[in-house]
Formats: C-alpha cells, structure tokens, sequence
DNA sequence: CCTCACATGTAATGAGTTACATGATTGG
DNA sequence: CCAATCATGTAACTCATTACATGTGAGG
C-alpha cells in the first residue's frame, strides 16, 4: 500500500475539508499522530501536486488579521484513489526507536545520563497517551477511529506499566555502576 | 540522535565481528528486528564508509564452496563514536502502520478484504512475537538486551490479545456491510 | 517588545529502498 | 533443473526532512 503523504491527505480530506496547516496540526496532535508524521515540506508539495492530477480541489478563502488560507477538498477521482490505496495489502510495522537501541548499549552510556534518558521516554508516553485520550471523539465517530484509539490506548498504557516496572531494575544498574566508577 | 545504519553496524560490531550480510540476517530476524530496518543498499556503502574512516577494520576470508566473505570489526575509534552516538538524547518513537491507517477508513475497504487484512496482520504481529521469544540469549545477555527483549514480548503480547478480542466486533461490521450490499 | 499562532511555499539535503549486476553451491 | 542461500556491491530513484523565505496580529 502506498501509505505516503498523498494517501494521508486523502484520507484526512474525505473526513472533512482543511487547509495544509490544519492537516499537520491533524497530524501533529489528532489520531493520526500515533502511528504517523509530516512536515509541512511534504504536505503542501503532495497538495499542490494532487491539485494539478484533480484530486483534490481548492477555494481560497480571505481572512481579515489572518493570512488568506487554502482550503482542499476531496474530489471523486480523489475519493477513488483512497479507496484503491486503502485496497491493497499493507506494507509491514515499522517501529522505529532509538530509546531500545540505546537500551541495548546501556552499558556504553554515561551513567548520569541513563536515568535522564528512561525518565524522558517515560514522560514521552505518557504524553503520548494523554495526547490519545484528548482527541477522543474529535473525528467523525466510525467504528474504525474507535478501533484506533483504543488500540493506541491499550499499547501506551502497556508500555507505560513496563516502563516504571523495570526503572527501579534499570536505575540499579545505574548505581551500581555509579558506584564502580567512584571507586575506581 | 543519530540513528542510522551506520550507527546500527557499530553497535552490532561492538557485540561480535560480523560481515555485511549477517548484519543484515540480524537485523531481520534477530533482537533488532522489532524496532530497526536495512537493506543491503545501506549496509554495505555504510561499512565501506567506516573503514575509510577507520571506525571499522576489515579481514577477508576466502572459503570453498561459499563465496569470499569480508568480516568486519570495530575498532577503538569505533567504539568511541557508538559511544558518543549511545551517549545523545534519542529522537522520539517512530511507529508507523498502514494496517491502522487503513482501519481508520475501513469503510473504504472492500468487505471481502477486511477480514484477509485484519488477519494477515493478527499473524504477522504473532510471527513476530515468536522471532522474539526465538532470539532469546542469541546474543551476549546483558541486561539491556533482557529489557528489550522483555519489552518487545509485553508490547506483542498486548497487540495480539487485542486483535483476538476485537476480532468479531471488526468482522461483524464486515458482515453488516455485506449484507447491505447484498440487499441492494 | 518579543514570541507564538496562523499561513504558504521552495530548495537543498539526507537517508534509505529497489533494482540491477554477478556468481557458486546445495537441496528438493 | 530450479530455487534458495550465501555473498558483495553500485546506481537510480523515492520520499521526506530541514532550513530558508515571508508576513500579520494577538497576547503576555
């Protein structure tokens, strides 16, 4: 499937119509955030692109105080090319962190810094999860964005539980390595 | 952080000496998997680049039946730049999935596909929940590589219970839509 | 006064993937 | 005989990020 940056716009667009800001604030701060991302050097090339393939549609709209703003629409060709996306098989997850690398090699970091960076991922999820939990009901309601989030729910709350499960153990390592260090 | 290939190589190096392709079989189905990708296209030019900087030493073994083989080992230098790469602030979490992507506009889907999707994914999240219980003590057991491994097996765990759970709330939707359709 | 939110866009750059190119041996 | 595994490497290409470029009004 083509999961790309067009695909996203597409689908935040037959949901309702926006501007290429709204769409990364979407993006940013809605549901999509947990398993997506954008720029908006991404985003306005793709709608400016699918504008001129007649995918979209756009009407201008004056703003006093404000900037003038853009606002896409979907059009049918538009709405046939998600639907086609949607259709294929899906590409694999990819989970991509660096706070497990660095876990993996926790013995190659400093260790006045081991907690500071558990506790940061920690605070990480945690927000992560308040940010799910905020956008509850923010979309049209459809039994797939309820799916979605409570899936997002589900998997924050388990990986926050682990997280402080096995920071004590973590820290231990901490100290004790700590310890070695003002000994030598 | 800098999280790339070429940081992956080194802190694989760091464990044991390995040549590009095994590199590669590691990261596909060894304890990295759950959170890192690479394709040879990046592997190779990586190392190459490494031994010009010298972060990587190279030894060439020749073998009979198999093709020559180049076995890779970090040196000092190496070592000190994994540790100052280990030693940063991680960027944060990437998940990206087209699967939940695609439950969002489920509507879009053919109903004939949702259930082929829905379970092709229950399968591959337990595939992978397998390749991790698989690894276990494959490589040095240090107690990152415990946590990580241990975190990766709660996060599956958790994915896959999810999915059997709302299984039949997700095909019975597919069954209404197919039977509106049926009726029209 | 200064920074943040709003608002759009381009250009340079980076990082990686896919496809190509080559070649021997082993097992079904 | 054909596919898979082992084994390395390059080139074209895609996709997205970062930084740049520009401008207003509101609130602290």
């Amino acid at each position: 499937m083509a999961m790309n940056v067009r695909t996203l716009c597409l689908g935040i667009l037959s949901m309702r119509e926006a501007t290429g800001y709204e769409i990364k604030k979407m993006v940013e701060d809605g549901v999509f955030s947990h398993f997506i991302d954008a720029s908006f050097g991404s985003i306005y090339p793709a709608l400016a692109q699918m504008l001129r393939e007649g995918l979209v549609s756009v009407r201008a709209e004056e703003q006093q105080g404000k900037p003038g703003r853009k606002v896409y629409s979907i059009t049918p060709e538009g709405r046939a090319a998600l639907r086609a996306a949607v259709n294929t098989d899906p590409a694999r997850d990819k989970f991509k962190s660096e706070f497990l690398f660095q876990m993996l090699f926790l013995d190659q970091i400093d260790p006045s810094h081991l907690a500071v960076i558990y506790d940061a991922y920690l605070e990480e999820q945690e927000a992560e999860l308040a940010r799910i939990e905020d956008c509850a009901g923010e979309i049209d309601e459809g039994p797939g964005a309820q799916f979605v989030q409570d899936y997002g729910r589900t998997m924050m709350t388990t990986a926050i539980r682990f997280l402080r499960e096995n920071r004590a153990a973590m820290l231990d390592i901490f100290a004790e390595k700590a310890k070695e260090e003002a000994g030598s």
